[in-house]
DNA sequence: CTATTATTTCAATATTACGTGAAATATAGA
DNA sequence: TCTATATTTCACGTAATATTGAAATAATAG
């Protein structure tokens, strides 16, 4: 599992860090990997098209979605494998890498690794 | 486990979005509960008493470090606790809540208050 | 080919965040 | 008390980011 860059967990964090990108990547998460067309979400979460627009860019650029076209929509769906190394870069060497009591938490990128 | 909010989520990831922030939050994260003093934080990633300050209040403010006075040194050292609630709160739900498949993550949350 | 639906791009404005050095505060030791 | 150490606060200039509506692009249906 190879750890993630610095700089990329930040662009993942800043992405993250913003109330209504926050909104969409969680909502694609509960989605899981069927994903939800753009349009839809923007119905869902009520926000005008030009700005769930940008927040995607942000999200996607940032890794942590991606797309696919479908028809005339296109579809966005989490990308777990991304998350799952986020998760895994905060938690690395937790404790100085005590295994006794922060072995499990070394399991937790591969754990995210579920729905992809 | 109470869930998090989404706001308190955002502060907490927008906290973490930067580079700075983040090295020190991730030194703390491996030095455990014993915590670091500020001014070996300052020392060992090189940066600005009065930059490092400012990070740290963030970061506190976002509640994922604590601080205690020892001495003439102030100690700070990562909340697990709020950051089990972090990772909890941007795995909830994942995949629609399939159990088969997700119900691993939701443990997450517990598996983090491992140093605390 | 034209009209409709779906999404992105653009330009403009407004807001918020960043890093720095000097000064202020707080604790400990001589 | 006086001095040194440790950390925070403040004010400043600079830069990055967010939101919006209108226009542009892409794909489908009739």
């Amino acid at each position: 599992m190879a750890t993630m860059r610095p700089a990329t967990a930040v662009d993942a964090l800043s992405a993250l860090a913003h109330e209504g990108r926050l909104s969409v990547f969680k909502l694609l998460v509960r989605a899981g990997t069927d994903g939800v067309a753009a349009g839809e979400i923007a119905r869902r979460l009520n926000i005008l098209p030009s700005t769930l627009s940008a927040s995607l860019t942000v999200l996607s650029n940032a890794g942590l979605v991606v797309s696919r076209r479908d028809g005339r929509s296109i579809i966005y769906s989490a990308d777990f494998a991304q998350m799952s190394k986020l998760l895994g870069f905060l938690m690395e060497d937790c404790c100085g890498g005590n295994a006794a009591i922060c072995a499990p938490l070394a399991q937790i990128a591969n754990r995210a690794d579920c729905c992809a």
